[in-house]
DNA sequence: AACAATCTTGAAAGCGCTTTCAACAACGCC
DNA sequence: GGCGTTGTTGAAAGCGCTTTCAAGATTGTT
């Protein structure tokens, strides 16, 4: 194969053969300014101090010749590739394609790229898309939730930097961000609560998420706060998805036990209840209020718009790079997630009896 | 800064340094098996035939030893990434996250890596997203939509292999892929027209996009072909999101121009005109119905469940993803979507008069 | 004025891999 | 049996950058 021998010297395929000029290289630029490449380098890199005709020399070099240094070579020679990692689960679900975006556009700032790769709901997968995070030399890994055990967490957090989304986790390379989901679940239970309503489904998250869990936490708090009995008939299993609401809804009307009101663990879940009770003509919020939560982009346009608890995943998204940012460089991460917060919309209404 | 100098020869921050042993580096393969390092090379990459005995050592070391190549150095050396730059308008549309996750998987199976970079719906953000990718050396990239000019596309498709998608583009090294938007707007059109629709609205998409633009010419193929006489007056200007499918409802029912049925560019502007309607107190189906297209996710969930247009955007990805394997392995892609497909759920219904 | 301490700079050695070049070895042919 | 072929291998030269080391140039000290 590949027939294309002889002459030629080398021809690395990369970047400009026909881009007209050759490829500017840090010692084209030493060569422009008449300074060593270790000079060029230094000011590239703020590693030292340089006097200033030289930097101004280097300076113009770069300039006139549009060079950008090429981060390959950069990783190679120096560790830093000044990319990285994120471990989502799916590039794309709507919660977490939020979060991406506020990480991407914090790390954009400070020149770092985001690299996304997908676990796909299965340790295996995790593992493996770490591995391959690892093997691409990135500076530092994001994870977002995810079921690979804290262990093996903590165990890479050995290697490189890491900031864990979602997670409690200890470590000295090691921040983790949590948005308050019981807060949330309470105060989702509580405005039901407040609008009369004491026969208060729920609707699970995938018990496998931490976040599922809270925000049932949550809204037992509230319940136990108004002095409101626990009644396990009304909690109904689910995975965060819109079939497990529908399905739920479903389970939920065939049984004998009364309600008024739903709150599903988040908006996806919420919008296939809905539909749930659209198919029994059961109708929202007139004989049943829902509530979701996340107030993710449908919530606001769901028939009718959806009450949810907003947390904004984005500013989670960029609070975890901000993290990471703090991490590469030394210091100690301190960032905060703003609180969750009611979003009412049409979806719930005071109970008329 | 960095007062951490003095002893220690060289310390790339790169892995593995407290990782237990040392780093694994191809020489140590070649060491290990009694060849040199070109050897291994060769064997890696398939580039030379090497004898038997000498690939069965060497395939024992790399076992052995458990070598990973280094695709940094790999990059710097022989000019190939293995990572494919993709510039997508935003990560966590759900449009473009369905075809985001086609092309992982699909690049994926080929131990390449996607890149992904948002260009935020206009074309500076572009050409920067674009100009990350290229000083990242990613070895092609593929272009979703976006504003760039075709011009500016053809050109750097002359130093990289390139696929775009929802584009007609010809160039050596350029391969666009295309959803047959015509067809799939006058399969919904048709829909409704045989449902008894003569009276059928329409809610453009955004402009700027040559697919809403098709999607628009397949409405009005329909007409023609069922002999129903154009009306402007039906056809609402948007922008392929919710709140534009709202607006244009708002202003429909205002107008004087009587319809029974609306076709939406998108499934986005068809749920947010699902809910002007709501709001109005027009019934989905029995008064009006309503259409979309792309068969998202949350159009299956919607209230009612949206009869849509399917266009597989998951496949898009794979196939573009596909396309792009085959311009780097130096073959003609022959690659296909597969056609539009009416998939009719509870929104539409037979006009009763 | 002599010497130590501090700055600025360049040479050179890699980072881990690919690829050219040339050396052999093995093979077939007239 | 000599010679051109083809196949297999290793040495060595980079890819473009960072970083150590040491040499000069400067400044400060007594």
């Amino acid at each position: 194969m590949k027939a294309l021998s002889t002459r030629r010297k080398r021809s690395p395929a990369t970047t400009s053969s026909a881009n007209g000029s050759d490829v500017v290289t840090l010692e084209r630029v030493a060569q422009a300014a008449g300074v060593s490449p270790s000079t060029v380098s230094r000011i590239l890199n703020g590693t030292a101090s340089v006097s200033l005709d030289k930097r101004q020399a280097v300076d113009d070099a770069i300039k006139k010749l549009d060079f950008r240094p090429n981060p390959v070579a950069r990783g190679l020679a120096g560790g830093r590739t000044l990319s990285i990692g994120v471990l989502t689960q799916t590039i794309s679900s709507p919660f977490y394609g939020e979060a991406l975006r506020g990480i991407e556009d914090r790390l954009e700032a400070d020149g770092y790229i985001p690299i996304f790769v997908s676990g796909h709901w299965h340790e295996a997968g995790e593992r493996k898309a770490f591995e391959a995070l690892l093997s691409r030399r990135v500076d530092g890994v994001i994870v977002l939730a995810g079921r690979l055990p804290n262990r093996a967490l903590q165990r890479y957090a050995k290697t490189l930097p890491m900031v864990v989304v979602g997670r409690q986790l200890q470590g000295p390379q090691l921040f983790s961000l949590e948005f308050d989901n019981r807060a949330g679940g309470r105060l989702a239970t509580q405005h039901l609560i407040e609008c009369g309503h004491t026969r208060i489904a729920f609707i699970a998250g995938d018990p496998a998420h931490q976040d599922a869990l809270d925000r049932q936490g949550g809204y037992r708090d509230a319940l136990e706060a108004a002095g409101i009995a626990f009644d396990p008939a009304l909690v109904l299993p689910g995975d965060f998805t819109e079939s497990s609401g529908l399905l739920a809804v479903g389970r939920l009307l065939e049984g004998r036990v009364p309600f008024t009101a739903i709150f599903a663990a988040n908006d996806q879940s919420a919008i296939g209840a809905a539909l749930g009770l659209y198919r029994k003509n059961v109708r929202v919020p007139d004989d049943v209020s829902l509530v979701g939560f996340d107030d993710l982009a449908p919530a606001k346009f769901a028939i009718p718009p959806l009450t949810t608890i907003r947390q904004s995943v984005y500013e989670m998204g960029s609070q975890a790079a901000a993290a990471m940012l703090d991490l590469l460089r030394g210091t100690v991460p301190a960032v905060e997630l703003s609180p969750p917060q009611l979003v009412p919309r049409e979806s719930t209404r005071r109970v008329m009896r």
